[in-house]
DNA sequence: ATGACTCGCAACGCGAGA
């Protein structure tokens, strides 16, 4: 059995007592990050390295930015997701480990709509499609995990309406994800759990998180070589009621060895 | 209740997040 849980952290410096703690009580074999918001010199690597987790990261200054912790070697890593060898924002991440192919993604949230966020965040979603068609072509078991800003169906949101404008539940966005989707990947919280409003994030605002005004959008997708093996799925809720709680909490699967 | 966010930053209010 391998555990791989994914976490938007919501930068790893202010949220490092936390990040440990977790760590120690859940203990996945394999963590995809995001939003570390640092300089990858700058990653408390050590402190995790104690932890016994192998580390890379994909940094920059302020933003962005994203990690793979695993209990065994990260091989062959692929920093920055191909397709724009402009784009300086760290976003992608994937390397091997367990015998998975695993990437932690930070996909482009795209607000305001009117803006050149939006079709930024598109053209990634494009960009992410090619490189899932090409990963899939090779058959392996692979993972594609993160928080990709995206809300698929209106079950995956408190209120539908308050969120028509949103880069997240646009027409576009979600047909972008389901080409994702429909290459041949296994939603993992999905393909598990029926139940509707399950969320992953909780905004800081408005006693979000008190109310459960949430969204489901930090997800797990599988290959089918790693759907085959997948044995549980869920959302770790704990880490989001601690205090100074990143907004975003661990969605997590575990897959037959 | 007339109200209540949190991060980084050569900061001291702003941009970004979702």
């Amino acid at each position: 059995m391998v555990t791989i849980a994914t976490w938007n952290v919501n930068s790893i410096k202010a949220r490092l007592p936390n990040a440990l703690d977790w760590l120690k009580d859940f203990a996945p074999d394999v963590a995809l990050l995001q939003e570390v918001k640092c300089l990858a010199e700058n990653f408390p690597r050590l402190e995790i390295e104690d932890l016994g987790y192998n580390v890379a990261v994909v940094g920059q200054k302020s933003y962005n930015g994203v990690a793979l912790l695993s209990k065994e070697p990260l091989e062959d890593l692929q920093e920055g997701l191909p397709g724009d060898d402009d784009d300086e924002q760290a976003r992608y991440l994937e390397a091997t480990t367990f015998g998975l192919r695993v990437a932690s993604i930070y996909l482009p949230n795209g607000n305001p709509i009117d803006t050149e966020k939006f079709p930024y965040k598109l053209a990634w979603m494009e960009r992410l499609r090619a490189r899932a068609e090409a990963l899939l072509a090779l058959e392996e078991p692979t993972i594609l995990g993160g928080d990709y800003n995206v809300i698929q169906n209106d079950d995956d949101v408190y209120d539908p309406k308050a969120f028509a404008d949103d880069a997240l539940f646009q027409p576009e966005t979600r047909a972008a994800f389901r080409r994702i989707l429909n290459l041949g990947f296994t939603e993992a919280y999905r393909a598990l759990h029926h139940e509707a409003h399950r969320y992953s994030f909780w905004d800081y605002q408005g006693g979000a998180w008190q109310k459960d005004n949430g969204l489901r959008i930090d997800h797990l997708l599988l290959s089918p070589q790693a759907a085959d093996r997948l044995e549980d799925c869920d959302i770790d809720r704990k880490p989001r009621g601690q205090p100074k709680a990143s907004d975003h909490t661990p969605v997590w699967c575990r897959l037959l060895a």
